[in-house]
DNA sequence: AGATTATGAAACGAACCCGTTGCGTATCGG
DNA sequence: CCGATACGCAACGGGTTCGTTTCATAATCT
C-alpha cells in the first residue's frame, strides 16, 4: 500500500482523490430531498445521485446503506445557535422561542423535525444523531437561562428545569404543528412565556421587581 | 337502473350486495398496518389486500385512491373519550394527562400520532381528520375543566386557556417523545401540572384554600 | 331460470428502485 | 509513461408496486 505524506502530513493513498465536490453535492442532495418532505424510507439512492448529478457508483462507494448517508447528513446541520444571554430571563426566553418559531417557518426545518420525531422507532441512530446536534445544544442553552433566573431570583429557587423546558418548548412545537390554518401569530413566543411564567393559579400579590 | 326497498326503506342496487365484511377486513388490515409503523406513503394496496384477505379488486371497487381509503380507516377511531369530571381540577388535569400517558405507550397509538404530526404537510386531508376525530373531542373536555376553575377561583379569571392547553399538552408530547431511555416516568403527569399550576416566577403568599 | 353485480385469484405491462458490473475517461503518485 | 483509483454513465437481473383486465365462482333480485 504506497502512500504518501502532503505537506499537512495527512497520509494519501495512491490513485485518484476522491471529489469533495462530490462528497458535498451528495450530501446537499440528500438534504434537499428530505427538505422537500420525502421520508427517509422513500428516500431512494438513484434520487439522490441525479439530484446531485453523480453516478450510484460514487455514493456506494462512500456510505454502504442509506442510513449512515443520511446520518452523516443530518451531521452536517449546524444549529443557528440561538444565544440570546442578554437581558431578564423573561427576554431571553421570548428571544429563543422567536428563532424556534422563525425555524418553524423553513419547509426545510420542519420536514428535518418530523423525521426526527417519526422515524425515531425505525431508525433510532439518526434520532440519537439528532439528538445530540440538535436538542442537546438548545437544551443547554435554555437550561443555563432558567438556572440563572432561580439565582438572581427572578425564577422560583426550587424549579424543575427540565419540566420548565418541556412546557416551553412542547407548547411552541404544540403551536408550530397545531395552528390552525397557518395563521401567523407572531406574538405566541410572549403569550408562551408569560403564562408559564405566571402559573395557571392566581396569586394575590405580585412579586415582582 | 332496477333498485328495491328493504325492510327499512334503504334503495338497494339488483346483483350480489357488496360484502360488509370484506369491508371491515379491509379497514382493520389497514390500521393494522399503519400500526405496524408503515407509513402511509410505503402502506400499499398489495398489502392490504393481502393481510385482509381479499383481492385488489375489492379494494379498488371502493376507494380510487390511498389516501381516501385511509381517511376512511382513521374515522373507525374511537376516541377512548377520557372524561375526568370529577375532583379538582387539578386532579381532573392529572387524570386527563394521564390517559394521555397511557396511550402513548401503545405502539399502535404512537404510530397513528407520527401519522397525524409528520404527514400533516403531504396529506392535509389526513391531518384534518384526525385533527376533528381525536384531538378536538379531547381539547374541548380539557377546555371545560379549565373554564371550570376558572369560575371556582381555582385557576387565574384571565387565563388562556389555549395557551394553558398547550402548555400542558405539549409538555406531555415532550416527555412521550424525548424521553430518553423509554425509563417509565409514571409521575410525569402529576408534575406537569403541578409545575404549570405554580408558575415559574416564586410567590410571596399562596392563595391556595 | 336468467340477469346482474361482487368476489378472490391471477396475470398483465409499466414504472421504480435495488446493488452490481463494465466501460471509457479523468486525476493522482511514481 | 504506468499503475492505481475515482469519475459519470449505462446496463444488468431481480424485486415490488401500480392500476387494469380477465376469469370462474358466488350471491341476490325478478
Amino acid at each position: 500500500m504506497k502512500t504518501q505524506q502532503t505537506a499537512e502530513g495527512v497520509a494519501r493513498p495512491a490513485g485518484r482523490p476522491r471529489s469533495e465536490k462530490a462528497d458535498r453535492s451528495i450530501i446537499e442532495a440528500t438534504l434537499e430531498l428530505l427538505g422537500e418532505g420525502i421520508g427517509v424510507s422513500e428516500l431512494s439512492i438513484e434520487s439522490i445521485a441525479g439530484r446531485a448529478g453523480v453516478g450510484k457508483t460514487t455514493i456506494y462507494r462512500r456510505w454502504s446503506n442509506k442510513e449512515d448517508l443520511v446520518v452523516d447528513a443530518l451531521a452536517t446541520l449546524k444549529p443557528p445557535i440561538p444565544l440570546p444571554q442578554g437581558g431578564t430571563v423573561r427576554d431571553d426566553l421570548v428571544t429563543y422561542l422567536r428563532v424556534i418559531q422563525e425555524e418553524s417557518r423553513h419547509h426545510r426545518t420542519r420536514c428535518i423535525m418530523n423525521i426526527a420525531m417519526s422515524d425515531s422507532e425505525r431508525h433510532p441512530r439518526l434520532a440519537e444523531r439528532f439528538r445530540e446536534l440538535t436538542m442537546e445544544p438548545r437544551r443547554a442553552v435554555v437550561a443555563a437561562v432558567l438556572r440563572r433566573g432561580m439565582e438572581t431570583g427572578e425564577l422560583r429557587a426550587d424549579l424543575d428545569v427540565d419540566m420548565a423546558l418541556a412546557l416551553l418548548s412542547g407548547a411552541m412545537i404544540w403551536y408550530t404543528k397545531w395552528s390552525h390554518s397557518g395563521d401567523p401569530q407572531a406574538d405566541i413566543p410572549e403569550r408562551i412565556v408569560d403564562e408559564a411564567l405566571k402559573g395557571f393559579r392566581p396569586r394575590t400579590s405580585t412579586p415582582e421587581p
